[in-house]
Formats: structure tokens, C-alpha cells, sequence
DNA sequence: GAAATGACGGAGA
DNA sequence: CTCTCCGCCATTT
């Protein structure tokens, strides 16, 4: 365990703080934790993280698509978590309107 | 210690 | 829009 405690800490309360029905890039994720460029270390905790720890399928790319290969099990199961909370994939992606924390005030200026 | 790797991200072509 | 390429960081080979 290279990973000091603290950061793992630190990240794994950022993860349990997207809201459900919504979802955060591994970067914003890190950036919340006060670890700006760390997403792969977020990636690579959430691996390493004991199965039922916390809602890891909420965290996906900065681009909308999840980290794993494509209809792979994995990919199939983090989409269908998803979906159970209403995040739908459309064309492969998951729309912008789901992200918890990505230009909060500017879609909220927008938007309403 | 150099090179490769990976649940990433952003800029370019 | 898709596909590359490169930067980033920690770990592994």
C-alpha cells in the first residue's frame, strides 16, 4: 500500500458524494479530494476498493463513456446501475446534463 | 534506473 | 465526429 491512507480517504468520500442519479469524471473526483491530475490514481483505487464500498459506478470519463471496453461485463454492469437511477447512455455517452459538479454555476446561469 | 502500463484528460489533425 | 498523440502520475516490469 504505497497509497497513504488519508488520500485513499479522501477520494473515496468524494466518490460517495456524487449524488445519486448523477455521475463525476475521475478528474473532478480527484480535483474534490484536493488531488488536481490524479484521475488514473482515482481509477486505480476504485479497483483496488472493496466490492460494495461505495457507488464507483457513478464515476466515469471526463467524455461521457465508461473507463471499461465496451460491452464488456463490467461495462454492461456499470450501465445497467445506472440506468437503475436514471443515467441513460445515448450513442455511447453520457449526456452532460448528468454530471453532478461540471460547470455548476454556468449551467445553473444557463439552465436555470 | 529506464521503459511500459493503465477504471484519465485535453489538444489537434 | 473519429482517431492520434502527448502530458500526467503511480505502479510494475
Amino acid at each position: 500500500m504505497t497509497t497513504t491512507d488519508p488520500i485513499r480517504e479522501a477520494i473515496f468520500a468524494a466518490v460517495r458524494a456524487i449524488p445519486r442519479g448523477r455521475v463525476a469524471a475521475y478528474g473532478e473526483v480527484a480535483a474534490r479530494a484536493g488531488l488536481p491530475r490524479r484521475a488514473r490514481l482515482v481509477g486505480r483505487l476504485l479497483r483496488e476498493a472493496p466490492s460494495g464500498a461505495l457507488p464507483w459506478h457513478r464515476v466515469v470519463r471526463s467524455d461521457g463513456r465508461l473507463a471499461f471496453p465496451p460491452d464488456s461485463e463490467p461495462w454492461l454492469t456499470q450501465r445497467e446501475r445506472l440506468s437503475r437511477e436514471g443515467v441513460v447512455m445515448t450513442g455511447g455517452r453520457i449526456p452532460a446534463r448528468f454530471f453532478a459538479w461540471r460547470d455548476e454555476d454556468l449551467d445553473a446561469a444557463l439552465w436555470g
